[in-house]
DNA sequence: TGCGAATATTCGAAAAGTCGAATATTCTTA
DNA sequence: TAAGAATATTCGACTTTTCGAATATTCGCA
C-alpha cells in the first residue's frame, strides 16, 4: 500500500516533469483560461499542447469545461501553485549557492541580482 | 530566464518522478542514512539503487558523505521537505477525492484511513 | 598484500516519453 | 448543409529512461 501511494506520488511528479506542463500550471494560476490562450501564451504547437493537457487531465491535475467551441482549463487544486512558488525559493537558494561557488559575486551583491532574475 | 526557471522546476519534479526515488527521499526525511540501509529498506537491487541515487545527486537533491566503507546520504535542502509536505497535502486531498469516487468509504471513515496511509 | 564488503559505473535491451504532421471531432455561423 | 475555428487523437521517428548483469573502485582488516 505504501508502494501504491509512492507510485501515485511519482505519477504526479511525473505529470509536472516537463517545462511545458509547468508553464501550463503556472498559466492557470490566476483562474481558468482556454486552450487557445494557453497555446498563444506558451508559443507551442497546438497538437503538442493538447498532448500535454491530456497528460495533466489524466493525472487529475486540471479540469476542463467545454463552452461552445472552446475548452477552458483550470487547476483542480490550488495547492500546486504554492508548491511551485515554494520551488522558486528552492531554485533561488540553489542559484545563490552556485553563484557563490562560481565566485561571481561583485559589488552589487547576490541578493538584488537574484531578485531581478527570478 | 522564465524558461530556465521552468526547466529547473521540471527537472526537480523529474528527479522525483519515480517510486523508488520518492521512497529514497522519504527515507532521508529524518536524517542521513547509508546506502546499504536504504537498499535494505526499499528492497531493490544494489546497482539500481545506486543509479537512482546518482540521479538525485546530479539534481543536487541529496548530499553524500563518505565514512570508511560506506556512504551516507542526506537531503541537501530543507526547503524540499516543505515542498514535499505541501505535496502530501495535495495527495491527501486528491486521494480523499478518489477514494470517495471509488466508493470505498466504509465504517471507519476516510479521515483516519488517510492518516495511516500518508 | 590480498580478500571481502560497500558502492559506483558501464553496457545493451526493452519500455516509455516527446514531437510535428496528418487527421478526426465538435461546434458555430453563414 | 458547408466552411471554418478550436481542440483532440493517431502515427511514426527519435530520444530518454530504466533495468539487471557484469565490472570497477575504494576501503577496512586479517
Amino acid at each position: 500500500m505504501q508502494n501504491l501511494l509512492r507510485e501515485y506520488k511519482a505519477s504526479i511528479f511525473h505529470a509536472l516533469a516537463h517545462p511545458t506542463r509547468v508553464a501550463i500550471v503556472e498559466a492557470l494560476r490566476d483562474g481558468e483560461i482556454s486552450a487557445r490562450v494557453i497555446q498563444e501564451r506558451l508559443g507551442v504547437e497546438q497538437a503538442n499542447l493538447s498532448q500535454h493537457l491530456a497528460i495533466l487531465r489524466s493525472r487529475q491535475i486540471v479540469a476542463n469545461r467545454k463552452e461552445g467551441n472552446q475548452v477552458f482549463y483550470s487547476l483542480r487544486n490550488k495547492a500546486l501553485v504554492k508548491v511551485l512558488d515554494m520551488m522558486r525559493r528552492y531554485f533561488q537558494a540553489h542559484l545563490a549557492e552556485e553563484i557563490q561557488m562560481l565566485g561571481e559575486i561583485e559589488a552589487e551583491g547576490p541578493a538584488r541580482r537574484k531578485e531581478r532574475l527570478v
